[in-house]
DNA sequence: GCGATACAATTGACTACGCAAGCAATAGTA
DNA sequence: TACTATTGCTTGCGTAGTCAATTGTATCGC
């Protein structure tokens, strides 16, 4: 039962170290400017993309969540007015989700502390060669899994 | 707007990287077995323990719960009869979390495939060497974090 | 042009949590 | 002994998310 597999142990330590992280930066930054981890790359997202607006669809897969996920997330920023609406001329079936100048006024805001937490609680525990490191290494889960959920040997 | 500090990477990629890998993996433990992770980790940590036994408020740290959460989480154990309670001797505030012999012949057998999939999951994506710097990483996430939550300078 | 199929988005019902409040038992203090 | 904290646990309520079903629009084969 006891087990000593590297993949194991570095699954328990993703499953901790997220929630520990997590926690704490989102604690902060509700407490700081009312607003999730999740409101934040939202709306981040959008302000990096092209006239600051984005399709739904696309926005769940870079938030990793359902597409109803992000309907109930941008239903919250568009009552604070941060997110508004769009219509696609080429596609009427598409919703443009569209960051407001509040909403960016919002998160110029919100960036100033939040990056400054997020560096110093990155910081305090890595140098930047570790954080190179853990980012490489971290961006190869989000990548294809054959192995696990196409089993046809 | 546009961030590039190793920092922010390293936080993006550990968002990302644990959605997608705990939505994998977890879909794969409910469809084998009907269990969650952390029905899981939470049988595996009570297996692990003392006569199988471990007070609620531990399972809670150890889980990165809140108190209530274990409660909940160990209703659904209860009712499956894979968890039992037993009322501890010295301190009747507490009640221990026992797994019983049921829960035990569940947790192996899903330990079967699951650390299967564990490992392809993992070992798909990196190497021995990279796995063991991954799980150092990211384990000192979990530590205690000064800077972020006392700023009294 | 027309049906079958696919896709974007929303909605209702549900789950898994957290928070705050409350209860019971213990520990500290006088 | 009594009075006050503190601790372990549970419960009501709120929130963030999922899944399954639905609607409206596009697109493909013919």
């Amino acid at each position: 039962m006891r087990e000593q597999a590297p993949a194991i142990e570095a699954w328990i330590s993703l499953l901790r170290g997220q929630s520990a992280a997590v926690g704490a930066v989102n604690a902060q930054l509700v407490a700081d400017h009312g607003l999730t981890v999740n409101d934040f790359e939202c709306m981040l997202l959008l302000a990096r993309a092209e006239e600051r607006r984005l399709r739904r669809v696309d926005l769940a897969e870079q938030l990793i969540l359902t597409a109803s996920g992000v309907t109930r997330l941008l239903d919250g920023l568009e009552k604070e007015g941060w997110v508004d609406r769009a219509a696609c001329a080429s596609d009427r079936r598409v919703t443009y989700a569209v960051l407001t100048d509040e909403g960016l006024a919002k998160l110029r805001e919100a960036s100033k502390t939040h990056v400054a937490d997020l560096r110093a609680f990155f910081e305090a525990r890595y140098t930047s060669e570790e954080l190179e490191q853990l980012a490489g290494l971290l961006g190869r889960l989000h990548a294809d899994a054959p192995e696990l959920d196409c089993s046809v040997d």
